[in-house]
RNA sequence: GCCCGGGUGGCGGAACGGUAGACGCGAGGGGCUUAAACCCCCUUGAGCCGAACACGGCUCGUGUGGGUUCGAAACCCACCCCGGGCACCA
């Protein structure tokens, strides 16, 4: 027997939509809860990955409503991007056609899963309405001097005469479309100095208390602040380059240099030199190679210049080498080599027979080939003897003297390069000027809109490059004749400060009101994948510090909690459109409905964990809806007996699963709450067939339905509604358990001898250490396993385990 | 290579220093049925011993090897394997 989830989940979703239940304004009275699934790119089709997302954004939804909070739960498009605009180049039908369409399929799928967003609060990246105010934002960043144009490297198929994102370079570096191999060349480009911003980025992670430590610990790695010093080392027959170390203590163990293929005196030092031929040829494959590939696994390989560099701190001659592991975008692009302290500079050292001197003596015992741990300084002249902090304040201060060098602070984080040569996305709204140079479009004239075009193929530029009328203008300033940028900027940009906006979506005057803003903001919850970790999550704190300098945002940090999810894997791989591995969830909204759908998603496994989708799982879950529902609807005829231990027994039951559910859902295990209940549900079966009491029954029943309406809404409002209820179970609160009534009477202790489980008591909940060791010593089990032998501890842990230490 | 995670039955997983395998899937057995489906009940980590119904017990077992602890899936060290990120997929 099944119920009929497809009409009673059409007639709620009806329901929800149409009293507007999770429409919300601010309300002063009531505490806020503002729950953010982070936006979608809409790809036409949910899968049942996306569904496992915004199950649990709807659980917290309609959890936290029950606890009284004004929760706002809004939903919006990433629609701007790579794969649209391939979907374009492929069919000829244009983004903003293809995209529409595909929002409005993914709606009727998010609505059949009956979850509760405020779509009156709906944006869309590519909405004028909405990139109008990337654009402004883009206009501030400009006149407080944190965007700029920088040459930068793309990826470029010299067939195709188009650039390359990342993604589209597969195999042996090749483009996807042709099979050309890629190649790198220079662009003037637009950045944003996300690096002035570094040291505030990094110190407010420290406060960010409920994030995963995993993502606070990959974005202080992605930011990587390290201190040492940068000092100048000339090169023997003129010449000097400056290196940053992060061990300025370990100077007199340097016994050669590298510098990156891509420094700027490696020409200078190569030409004539009697290595020219091999060095030429190793910077052009180098310059060619991808930054991972150059960090990859293997020998580290590189190339004599056939210089020589002065080790200013005694004089020493040392080889100067080009090598792939050293990067141009890192420091300075050159190193000092210590081979006795570096395990990488170790290895180049003797794969090319290059001295190797210790400058921290080694621990006793120690066999490795690098020493990185802190030690005395051995072979330093004046730094002999003292410990790494005491050794680089010296010779920090040596270096100064010298007026050779300083202390100085290095980051890994580079700025956040935003120009994109593609044609689906925001027009950067800057001009060129052959009078006046580079001119920002004032602020009346936003939004520069995208305008539509017919060919969406890159040739060379941005497909806008083609497009005369949208390209050629007029200078504000001087009124001569301009052209537009034709770049458009990192959809990064538009999910950057789109929660903020949520605040105020509608508002053509202001990106957003503050005011609202101040009363929604900061996000209690955020949810996304794990793979938003670093990228996504820095950007958005990044342009939501910018927009609180301006004092435009009323926070900080966007983000006060922070919940990364795992993927759903089908056929061995993550499930995505790429993979061809996605599973639709309509086939079970129809066969089981959207309740099993939900459950089955909670169950899978632990939110922060990678799944594995597997398909008879949801007939599982509908089972148990089947089952909880006849018991709720149970009338097999009542008992008038007055209460007793059975009916103490499941009462008790119920309570500690309300504890367990409600402590479940707060550290996010909501894998467990779904068997809590189906446990529950077994009991109450054994329950209804002995004696069962109505009044007790319907205690039980009710519990369960506040306790499951957040996970499968539609039937629990279904069956309280059945049950005579007169308000909406959304309203309902959240139940609490008594402690008293949770607690069990007896528990089975187990107790052990050495470690290992010998018998198992059923003893009184509130034993006592004394009676619990009596006890355990009493077991006749026990006493056979002592056998006679000296008791030399007893550990006690009433009431649920004795250890009996032996021998 | 660097940074961050993860390895537990046939499968997904539970157990956050104290009974390893909750709950579910799958499988097997039984009941209901003319039959099947649905539903209900039971069994289900491996090996072994004593019983000879369904009872009782032992040994092993959480990727591998060490360590800490009265006690380790959990903590520490080393290694192997898998996944995510590495700045133009988002």
């Amino acid at each position: 027997m099944s119920y009929d989830h497809l009409a009673i989940e059409a007639k709620w979703q009806d329901r929800w939509e149409s009293e507007k239940v999770f429409e919300v304004t601010e309300d002063p009275s009531k505490p806020k809860f503002y729950n953010v699934a982070m936006y979608p790119y809409p790809s036409g089709e949910l899968h049942v990955g996306h569904v496992r997302n915004y199950t649990y954004i709807d659980l917290i939804t309609r959890y936290k409503m029950m606890q009284g909070f004004n929760v706002l739960s809004p939903m919006g498009w990433d629609s701007f991007g790579l794969n649209a605009e391939n979907h374009a180049i492929e069919t000829g039908i244009h983004p903003k056609v293809s995209v529409a369409e595909q929002i409005e399929r993914m709606k009727v799928q998010f609505r059949r899963l009956g979850v509760g967003f405020d779509w009156s609060r709906e944006l869309a990246s590519h909405d004028p309405d909405y990139y109008r105010w990337d654009q402004w934002i883009f206009l501030e960043l400009w006149e407080k001097g944190l965007a700029y144009k920088a040459e930068a490297a793309v990826n470029w198929c010299p067939k195709d005469q188009t650039v390359l994102a990342n993604e589209q370079v597969v195999g042996d570096d090749v483009c996807e479309r042709c099979g050309t191999p890629v190649e790198k060349k220079m662009l003037s480009q637009w950045q944003f100095k996300i690096t002035e911003y570094a040291d505030e980025l990094l110190d407010a992670i420290d406060d960010l208390d409920d994030w995963p430590d995993r993502v606070r610990t990959m974005q202080r790695n992605w930011i990587g602040r390290s201190e040492g010093a940068t000092f100048t080392i000339q090169v023997d027959g003129g010449g000097s380059f400056d290196v940053f170390t992060t061990r300025p203590d370990t100077i007199f163990g340097m016994t050669f240099c590298v510098l990156a293929p891509e420094h700027p005196l490696v020409e200078e030092l190569i030409s004539g030199s009697e290595t020219e031929d091999e060095a030429r040829q190793y910077v052009s494959a180098a310059q060619r190679a991808s930054e991972i590939e150059r960090l990859a696994e293997g020998d580290k390989t590189g190339v004599f210049t056939g210089a020589y560099a002065i080790n200013p701190v005694n004089e020493k001659r040392v080889p100067v080498y080009i090598a792939d592991y050293v990067l141009m975008g890192y420091g300075t692009g050159a190193i000092m080599a210590v081979p006795g302290q570096d395990q990488r500079d170790w290895d180049f050292a003797t794969k090319y027979g290059i001295d190797i001197v210790r400058t921290v003596q080694p621990e006793e015992g120690f066999d490795g080939e690098a020493f990185l741990g802190d030690g005395p300084t051995i072979n330093s002249d004046f730094l002999d003897g003292m410990r790494q902090d005491e050794a680089k304040t010296k010779i920090i201060e040596w270096l100064a003297d010298q007026g050779i060098g300083e202390a100085t602070v290095q980051y890994r984080l580079r700025d956040w390069l935003i120009s994109r040569q593609r044609y689906w996305g925001c027009p950067i709204p800057m001009l060129n000027c052959d009078q006046c140079g580079l001119v920002p479009v004032p602020r009346d004239q936003l939004p520069v809109l995208l305008p539509d075009i017919e060919d969406y193929l890159p040739k060379g530029m941005s497909p806008l490059a083609a497009d005369d009328d949208f390209v050629n203008t007029t200078c504000p300033d001087c009124d001569g004749p301009a052209r537009r940028e034709t770049d458009t900027m990192d959809t990064f940009m538009d999910s950057s400060w789109y929660f903020l906006r949520y605040a105020d979506a509608h508002n053509d005057e202001v990106l957003f009101d503050t005011e609202k803003a101040r009363y929604w903001m900061p996000l209690d919850q955020y949810i996304g994948g794990v793979e938003h970790a670093i990228l996504h999550l820095l950007y958005a704190r990044f342009i939501t510090r910018f927009l609180y300098d301006l004092g435009l945002s009323p926070v900080q940090e966007p983000f006060q909690r922070m919940f990364t999810q795992g993927m759903l894997v089908h056929k061995g791989a993550k499930m995505s459109k790429s993979k061809g591995n996605v599973v639709p969830p309509d086939d079970y909204y129809d066969n089981h409905g959207a309740d099993a759908t939900r459950l089955f998603e909670l169950f899978v496994g632990p939110p922060t964990d990678d799944a594995v989708w597997n398909d008879s799982g949801v007939s599982g879950s509908k089972r148990f809806l089947d089952r909880f529902w006849k018991q709720a609807t149970w009338d097999g005829g009542w008992n008038a007996r007055s209460a007793d231990d059975r009916d103490r027994e499941i009462l008790g039951h119920a309570h500690r699963t309300v504890k367990k559910v409600t402590e479940d859902i707060e550290r996010f295990r909501f894998n467990t709450t779904v068997p809590a209940l189906m446990t529950l549900s077994n009991e109450l079966q054994s329950y209804l067939g002995d004696e069962p009491r109505e009044e007790t029954h319907g205690e039980v029943i009710e519990m369960m339905l506040k306790l499951l309406s957040p996970m499968a809404p539609h039937v629990s409002h279904e069956l309280w509604e059945r049950r005579g209820n007169e308000s909406m179970l959304a309203f309902e609160a959240w139940p609490s358990w008594d402690e008293e009534l949770a607690r069990e009477d007896t528990v089975t202790m187990i107790v052990q001898v050495n470690g290992k489980v010998r018998d198992r008591l059923e003893v009184e909940s509130d034993i006592d250490e004394a009676a619990a060791e009596a006890a355990a010593l009493a077991s006749e089990k026990i006493q056979a396993w002592l056998d006679g032998q000296e008791v030399r501890r007893v550990i006690t842990r009433p009431p649920n385990l004795v250890n009996v230490v032996i021998g």
